[in-house]
DNA sequence: AAGTTCGGCAAACGACTGTTTACTGAATGG
DNA sequence: CCATTCAGTAAACAGTCGTTTGCCGAACTT
């Protein structure tokens, strides 16, 4: 059921969503629905855990990465771009209801990002490069990154439908604009 | 009508509205409603053409302003926070439907942001400190502005409904990360 | 003054909606 | 082996929906 809805999600809204439109297309009665959920956001929530479990996977797998600035960078990117490619349905669900219409969904995943942020805070407090930053500059450089990760996993996910060239294009900007993040930060001291 | 599209669509998805629902609120019958558009899709297309005219006139008046990296940033800041409290339901709008379940929108929304990432570029290329920079990083720059921007009124518009701590925090963290990322700006030559 | 466009209405159409109810077979557990 | 939970069904309920049609007054054009 759960594939069922994100498969329709494909192409519609979690707030247009219907039961027997979910129902139908997992092969079942209407009311099989109420069987597992009670609403349609009980439904988002349970899409939610579902899409973030193979996000924490993924952001994990970066932050253990050793090496230089730039392999780092390219590594992220790649990160990206494979996790784009493989889970597009429950990053475009991801995408399209972080600001959607049902509340509950939008919080759930609000949430979860402001973990991910935590998290990544911390494995960048671990970084030599880090040496002297305060708790807020650590966060707000998380907050940076994560939202970086956001925007670009939304321009891949369309660009990824368009063609490679656009893919390819989208890559290389994300690629400069970390680098200039990167730069950014070894010259924080300045201030 | 706009008016009574926009205000249902503080809680709800361009996608779930309904023609009934919108007549009913602007007190019209529902056949009113063809007399304007062919689609609920037009009417989004028209709110998408009248939340970006406003959008146009804040852009440029950060970008008129002259002075320091450090003015410009807290003008631009300022001018994001009062723009989103001035016209709260156009930004959501915006915010909700980017990645919304209605193609022409988001296709409207995309290309009118990639005129403003445009229009941001050829205003840094005239600043001092972008001497030497090639075509492709103006672009992406511009587009790492505009994104954070986006990110930013998105934030601003959660946490202006929650309280003003909230709210200047989040205004602290985006003046800090705009500050981060004039730092990376003014030591990219190395590259 | 006459004709035409504009913006509105009520009514009707069939189709689809969410949810509840009572019922059923299969698996599970003691 | 019996009882119970589980996951499914069909049928029915009262609403709501989008859209079309024919009609009408006011305003504008010429």
């Amino acid at each position: 059921m759960l594939d069922a809805g994100l498969h329709l999600l494909a192409d519609q809204n979690l707030a247009s969503l219907g039961v027997r439109e979910v129902t139908r297309e997992a092969g079942l009665s209407p009311a099989a629905f109420y069987r597992h959920f009670p609403d349609l956001a009980a439904l988002g929530v349970a899409l939610v855990e579902e899409s973030l479990a193979s996000l924490h996977v993924m952001i994990r797998s970066v932050l253990a990465e050793a090496g230089g600035a730039e392999e780092l960078i390219d590594r992220a990117v790649e990160v990206i771009q494979q996790h784009v490619r493989e889970h597009r349905p429950h990053v475009r669900f991801l995408a399209r209801e972080r600001h959607g219409g049902v509340r509950q969904v939008r919080e759930a995943i609000d949430a979860e990002l402001g973990r991910f942020a935590a998290e990544v805070g911390s494995a960048l407090a671990l970084q030599p490069v880090s040496r002297g930053w305060s708790e807020q500059d650590l966060r707000m450089l998380a907050e940076l990154y994560v939202d970086h990760m956001v925007s670009t996993a939304s321009a891949l996910l369309e660009a990824q439908e368009v063609g490679p060239d656009r893919e390819r294009r989208i890559a290389d900007t994300a690629r400069l604009q970390l680098r200039l993040i990167s730069l950014g930060r070894r010259h924080w001291q300045g201030i």
